[in-house]
Formats: structure tokens, C-alpha cells, sequence
DNA sequence: TATGAATGAGACTTCATTCAT
DNA sequence: AATGAATGAAGTCTCATTCAT
């Protein structure tokens, strides 16, 4: 009780406003995109003034930035991917992609205004999407270096092909999951597709050119 | 007063127009999305006013449901799924998954535009949103129809989880094009989801309950 | 009688409404200046909403720009340089000088605001500066012939350097009465002005080299 | 606690800071005038937090209005009018237009500003504009006490015409400098404007009622 | 002697839409 | 079958200024 927290006028603090306002804005823009987020519904939400949160960023796009870089800094923080261990057996692919799932169905915020984001072509790319890309990257090498460990003989090119085709999967099961709610049932899913990459790694360590084009 | 004032061509077709403003509101909407689709720009893109866009779609939102339509049609038509074979070799679902893959690459702008309404979340839904969800119940219930035949055996669920996760390879795959440009092949990753399509069908085929939770 | 002008709802009326916003503008930024002159204030004392300013400009600084322009061509029009006398009498020069002074300040609206705009060094410069520049180059060009007429013989440069005394004069006198007001009598300081042309005029008809530099 | 938080230099020199302000408003000003000076801008071109200018003066009328008092003060004091000398010769003149030309050019931040500031006219004036008006009349003071050497005869409203004449045409040449730039050469433009102004105190010396209207 | 943070007002501009013709 | 003109609402962002520390 060294600080009540309960002053009327609030004393100025920085940290805690920039929070959240990003509180904020991330609620907004996860629900209503890039140009449905407006500043004065954000503004609105946090309970500051709109020009309360250009003293913290410096534009909207800056905002949306930031919001997903500490989305996705949440997510991976949750997400401790284990990648000592090196058996490529089913329960343990299934596993790893079952702890993905359920990371991305916590906090999907960076996710799903990343996907639209990066669903859009606009002339001048905002950053918003260039930092999402680049968070992106970052997990895209995560997952790439468990995947090595996994099948250890398998080609570079090789590796890369199966971490699309994980990513790819996990989005697409996080937009039929936004399509279908409460009817569809992410687990058996998430099985399906962990079970699709065991099965393309063991190819892989088999050096089984199943991947190659005739 | 002969009514000569000048105008030489087009006088007056409703129908042209109409088609003008569709190809300018698709080629707009695909590349800005649906908050980024000002009639403006529609406007400026077909060479006709604002007002004129009114005359022809009730409002802004009509529009570009009527956009989807269209374009989910012309998608349609392009892809002439075989329906009467039922042979589930993995070349036959490979080869119906390539052609999935390139119709989407060709007339994209239904699914690129439907996606990014999907991931939002709006308090009132757009009906564009709506005639996506539509459209794409419709193809989803032509690729459930194609499975059963080719899985018999299998009962509704299995084949509706297949289904489901074939088509979300399917938006994982082309979201993962879009990201990577050139440098994603999507020809092999097709083909590395059409064999897992292929096993999960063999399983439900044979009795496995692979895709039951333990 | 024809047609009552106090129609409730006005009728759409293009040409009118632009020369009411053009009428407004002048007025504000007349007095303001360029960055003085806001949308609103226009908006409130032309009657139409700012959304309508945009109907009919493309932005602020294409209004003021227009201001400049027809406030110039009003001016223009108002002022008939005699072109075709070719006595350089003191008497026709004070008269010429009389008749410019006259009226500048009769119609000096892209005068003050030309010249405020002018003095500024803005990064990009405003269309309707580069406008005023070049009205102002039409004017100086008309004087420039006007002044060859009157001494025939004299070089280019000779006339040019004139010419540019000539404008700088009437320049500052406009700025002298815009401080003094009333107790600043414009008369004298232009008869001043034209005799002081005349001497210079003369001096050049006698090939005298006098603003030479030694 | 020991207060050490490693600040080197700077410990808050008032002085310092105020003149760095100063620097950087006038260079502000000098470019972009009255409205177009943001504090922000100010702010951000001498490195100081906007509240810190506010520290230093009232409000940001008050700032250009002591921008403009120091930018005189360092004209004034690099112009030293030589006030004894009684001969009008022409050299004399010549000289003396000279110098003031030369000055002007090498410091003419608050005379633009100040310009700038005298062609508008707003509701209630700057006490910027105030300063202006108050330092332009000190400079006019002295020079019609100049004046008024070289042409020990003539009346206070000839000297008044005169002074009101010869700082006319330096603001109307320093205009022209502005617009024309280096196409400009105010050498001999300020030598014409010399040749007026001696002869029209020869003819004021002699008694020649030229200057009178009809 | 400063300054980080905040703020209401207002800047310019675009929005989707309507209406009279 | 269309369109020029208009419009209120809302958009992003900057403004000058204040205040607690």
C-alpha cells in the first residue's frame, strides 16, 4: 500500500499508459484490422486522449507495429518449443504441434491482424506488416531448427518445404477455426496435420524423394 | 432537340457499366481490402462517378458481396471437379489438388478478399463476409461430395475433418504464396498435401481410427 | 424574374457555389494569409460545409492557388496598360504609375497574399506560390513592353533592371500603406515613384551609362 | 544518492538554452512565418522539450516577438549610419544605400518575418507584429534624421515622403531578391534606388515643390 | 533549471451516401 | 440510365499549452 493506486489525477507514468493504450489497440485491431482500427475508438477503449497516444507513437501504423511485436513476444515467450530432443516419433510431433495450437488459439492477436495484413497489397507496405513478416521469419527459423533435429539427414531445401507446408497448416486451421467456431474442433485437426508432418519427416529421413517433382 | 448533343458511344448500357464497376472494385478490394475499398477509388479505377456506382449496388457493402459472387462463380467454372471417379490413388488426389491450386492462383480475388473478412470480427457483419462464407459452404460441400466417393466407407465426420483440413491447407498454402512470392514453390506443397489427403483417406478407408482422440 | 433565387434547398449550382468558396477564400486569406486561411473558416463564412470546398478543389493549396489566379485576372482586366503611346513624358509615366497604384489597391488580394507567400521558403512550395510567381512574371512582362515602348533604344538589361525598380517600388508602397493606413498618402510616394522612372528612363533614352557599375 | 547520474555537460544553463531557442526559432520563422512555426518544430531544431521552451518564454507570440527584438538589435548594431556628414553628393547616398542594402541581405530573418507578419492582418494582432512595427520605426527614425542632415531645408513631410519613399524600395528590392535569386544583382538596383533619393532631396533642398500634388 | 506526459481544440482531408436533374 | 453537386460524420494527425515532478 506504498502507492495507492487510487489517485484521482492521474500522476503522470509512461509505462503504464503506453500499456494501455497497446491493451487497447491490440483488442481493437485483432477484432477489426488495419483500417477498422481507428484511433478514436483505441482512444476510446484506453481511456486517453487520441492525442495522448501520438505523444507514445508516432502513427497509427507505428502503433499497429508495436502492437504486434509484443503480441508475438507474449506468444513465444508461452511457446518454449523443446529442441533438445530428437526422436521424431508421432506422439512427439503431435505433441509439439498441440502446443503450438493451443499458444495460437490464446493469443492470436499478432496472428490474425498479421494475416490480414499480410493478405492486403497496398502500395506503400505498412510497417505494421513489415514487423509482422519479420516476427514471422523469426518463428519460421524456430520451428526450422526443431524440424532439423528431428530428421537430422534431410537437405536444407528439404526442411524448408516441410516448415511451409507446418506454418501454412497451422493457418489455415486458425482460419477454419474463425470460420467454423464452436463447431469445429481444433484438436483431431491439429493430430491430422502433426501426423501428415511426422509422416513427410520420416520420409525425409528415409531419403525417400517423395517431395520432388517427377 | 434531336438529342445530339455529341455523345458518340456508349450510350447509356447498363450492363457494361455494371461490369466496369465490378472489375474495378475487385482488382481495388483484392489489393486494399474491404475497410480499404473507398468507392472513390472504385470510382476513379472504372471511369465512372460515384453516384453512378449507387445506381447500380444499393450500397458499399453490396458491392462487394456482389464481387465475391462473381468472382467465386467465374472460380467455379474454371474448376470442373471430377466428380464420377473413385479411385483414391494417390496420383488421382494429387492431381485434383493441382488443379484445386491453380484455380485459386488464377482468380484469387474471392478468397483473397474473403479471408481478410473472415479474420475480422466486426459488431455487424458485413453481407460480403456473409456471401463468402456462403460461396465457400457451397465449394466445401462439392469437396466433401468428391471425398465420400472416394472414402465410401467413411462415416460424415471423418469425411467432413478431411474435408476441413484439405481446405485449410489449401488458404495456409496460398497465404504461404502470397508471403513468399517467387521464392515459394507451391507446386510440391501441394503435392505434400495432397499425399497427406491421401493417407488420411486411406485410414478412414481402412477402418483406422487414427483421427480419433486417444 | 424567371428564376427566384430564394429557393429553399438550393438547386445545385456548381458555377456559383465555386465562385462563393473562391469569394470566401479570397477574403480569409487576404487578410491570414496561407497558413491562417483554414478550410473551416472559409467553409463557415461561404456557407458550404468543408466537404463541399473538396468538391470543388482539390485541396487547400489548389483553392488558394485559384484565389491567386482570378484574383490576378480580375486585376488584370481592371488595369489596361496603354501600349501604344510612346511618349515618355513625365506626365504619361505618372499617370501610368497612377493607374497601377490605383489598382493595386483596389484589388490587392493576390498581391498581399502573393507576397506573403513569397517571403516564405516552405520546402515544398505551394502550388499557389509558384501561381503567384508566374502571374507576376505576366505582369512584369507586360510592363517590361510597356517600358521598351517609352525608350526604344535602350538594351535589354537596362529595361529589365527598370522594370524590376518599377514592381519593387509599387511592392513596397503597397507594404508602406499596408503599416501607415491612413496616415500614409499613396499619391505623392507613387508620383515620387513614377518621376524616379522617368529620370531612369530618360537617362537610358541619353545612353547615359549611369546604372552601370563603375 | 549522491546526485550522479552520469550527466557530463550542460548543468542546466539557462542562458545557453535560451539562446539555442532563439537560434532555432528564427531559423524557423525566417523560413516558414508566423503560423507555419510550430513549437514542435522549434522544439525538435534545438533539441530542447517544447515545455522547456515554454519555460523560457510565455507563449510562442512572445518568442517570435523577442526573435524578432534580437534579429534587429544584431542589424542595428552591424549598420552604423554615419550621422554627421552633410553632404548630399551623390557618392554620399550611394554609400549610404549601400551599406543598408549589405546589412539587410546578411541578416533579413526579422525583417521577412517581420513582412510577413505586417501583410496580415488578424482580429487581435501579435505582439510579434507589435515588436516589428516598433523596431521598423526606430530604423525609420533614424533615417529620416539622416535625411533630414543631407536636406537641412526641407520640411518634416518632404523628409517624412522621402523616408517613407527610400524604405519603400529596400523592402520592395529585398522582395525582389527573394523572388529573382541570383538572377537578381541588387548592386545597381540599389544605386538606381540611391539616384532617386538624391535627387529627390536635391529638388526638396531647392525648394522644387515637385513632391506636391497638383 | 528543466522536462515527460498529457490534453482539448482544431487542422486538413476522405468517407459513404443522397438527391435533384 | 446516369451524374454533378452536396453533405454530415469520421478519419489521422498537429497545435499551443499546462502541470506535476
Amino acid at each position: 500500500m506504498t502507492e495507492s493506486h487510487g489517485e484521482r489525477k492521474r500522476r503522470a507514468n509512461g509505462e503504464e499508459s503506453r500499456r494501455r493504450i497497446l491493451d487497447a489497440a491490440a483488442e481493437v485491431a485483432g477484432v477489426r484490422g488495419y483500417d477498422g482500427t481507428s484511433i478514436a475508438l483505441v482512444s476510446e477503449k484506453c481511456g486517453l486522449p487520441a492525442s495522448s497516444i501520438y505523444w507514445h507513437f508516432k502513427n497509427k501504423d507505428d502503433l499497429l507495429a508495436a502492437v504486434i511485436e509484443r503480441s508475438f513476444d507474449i506468444w513465444a515467450e508461452a511457446l518454449t518449443l523443446p529442441g533438445d530432443d530428437t526422436d521424431p516419433t508421432r506422439e512427439r510431433v503431435t505433441a509439439l504441434a498441440g502446443q503450438v495450437a493451443k499458444t495460437l488459439l490464446d493469443s492470436p492477436d499478432f496472428l490474425r491482424l498479421g494475416l490480414m495484413l499480410t493478405l492486403e497489397r497496398r502500395p506503400e507496405e505498412p510497417s505494421a506488416r513489415r514487423m509482422f513478416l519479420q516476427v514471422r521469419d523469426t518463428a519460421r527459423a524456430r520451428l526450422a531448427a526443431v524440424l532439423t533435429t528431428l530428421a537430422p539427414d534431410a537437405d536444407r531445401d528439404a526442411i524448408d518445404l516441410v516448415t511451409t507446408y507446418a506454418i501454412a497448416g497451422a493457418d489455415g486451421l486458425l482460419i477454419a477455426k474463425e470460420i467454423g467456431g464452436d463447431s469445429v474442433d481444433l484438436r483431431p485437426l491439429f493430430e491430422l496435420h502433426a501426423r501428415a508432418l511426422h509422416d513427410a519427416l520420416a520420409r525425409l529421413a528415409a531419403g525417400d524423394p517423395a517431395t520432388e517433382t517427377p
